[in-house]
DNA sequence: CGAGCGCTTGATTGAGTTCAAAAATCGTGG
DNA sequence: CCACGATTTTTGAACTCAATCAAGCGCTCG
């Protein structure tokens, strides 16, 4: 999958609906920078990274921000679970991107109803997702500030490269001071 | 949904793939204590609590154990996601418990060839699931310990009633001590 | 009834935060 | 292409929350 377009061609025999939910779906170019979607926003859109980088994260009481996950070229990002309902995430645009915005409400009911491969398909994508996220958790629950590190720096090098290191130390749950503090001990172990 | 059964009966012209299936299924009636899977096992089964309660979680480097999740009745219990894949969970049981297990791969492949109402269930399923882990994540890096056990309290006040203080700290990712000092400390304030 | 487990309480320690300020890097306009 | 201001990273010192260590209490159940 590279596009919200090709989950819906897969069906050969389109409906009105996927017709109409298609015409919806534009291709748009946002600079960095933009804020997409501020946590207590009533409208609610998925995105599809075509290129570029977005995160989405949350900011509490304190005014800190937490973020919640980072999506790259072919991630989806949304509030709440790929589709439906809570929660209360900002989303915005690190690198300048292309993205496919479209409605979630719309979305899910036409997706949904869709029955072919792209079930398994959606299937397979949430199923990735929640491994990632319970990854996370245990993460959160067991490990340090330095164990932290080390397994976002392995398991994904690419993002590392692309957004500041005080990004990454909200990723993981620590102060940016905490994290250049990791990093020059480790340096000294070598 | 409250069996697996009943999911496998919602095809009203069963396969005899899924008739094989039925038959595999069976309610085990399990005493408290017993552990279902080690991390590390080969076999992955998926648990559907119809009566009890079970618990997963992990043993960290240094022994220590983090609960990932609570099942009580009518949840669905297996290491990674619903279905497929990876991780390192135990599962045992809190209390006396009736379970309905399958084989995991056996189950995906009938399940997922499944294309009816199951399709929209299943996929709710998981979006709840997603969603609850969201919240998860974002409390474990936002969250003090009192602010942890007070969400806690009010999420799950069943599950509170019905396991010991130290799981319930273990699941918020604080000592039984720190989890012990947060109540003593709320009740000086009333 | 005693042994073990779970909960509490206190003293000590330590990883990470907070605050502050200097050093390095980035980006933008001239 | 350079220069300057802004942002990011580093470093240091003081502090804080929760972890660790240790002891005592109360219950259960064997």
């Amino acid at each position: 999958m590279s596009s919200f377009l090709d989950i819906l061609d897969l069906d050969t025999n389109p409906t009105t609906e996927v017709l109409a939910l298609k015409q919806k779906i534009s291709l748009k170019s946002i600079k960095k920078g933009r804020i997409l979607q501020r946590g207590g926003d009533m409208v609610s859109k998925i995105y599809y990274v075509k290129k570029g980088l977005l995160r989405s994260y949350t900011i509490d009481k304190k005014g800190k921000e937490h973020i919640f996950m980072f999506a790259p070229e072919d991630w989806i990002i949304a509030d709440g679970a790929d589709f439906s309902s809570p929660c209360q995430l900002f989303i915005d645009v690190l690198e300048d991107s292309e993205i496919e915005i479209v409605d979630k409400k719309l979305f899910e009911e036409v997706y949904i109803s869709l029955t072919l491969n792209s079930d398994t398909q959606r299937t397979a994508a949430m199923i990735k997702r929640i491994s990632v996220l319970q990854e996370r958790v245990i993460m959160l629950m067991s490990a340090s500030a330095i164990e932290r590190y080390e397994h976002f720096t392995t398991t994904y090098p690419q993002i590392m490269q692309r957004v500041p290191q005080r990004m990454i130390a909200s990723y993981l749950g620590i102060t940016p001071e905490a994290l250049s503090k990791v990093k020059s001990e480790q340096n000294k172990g070598k």
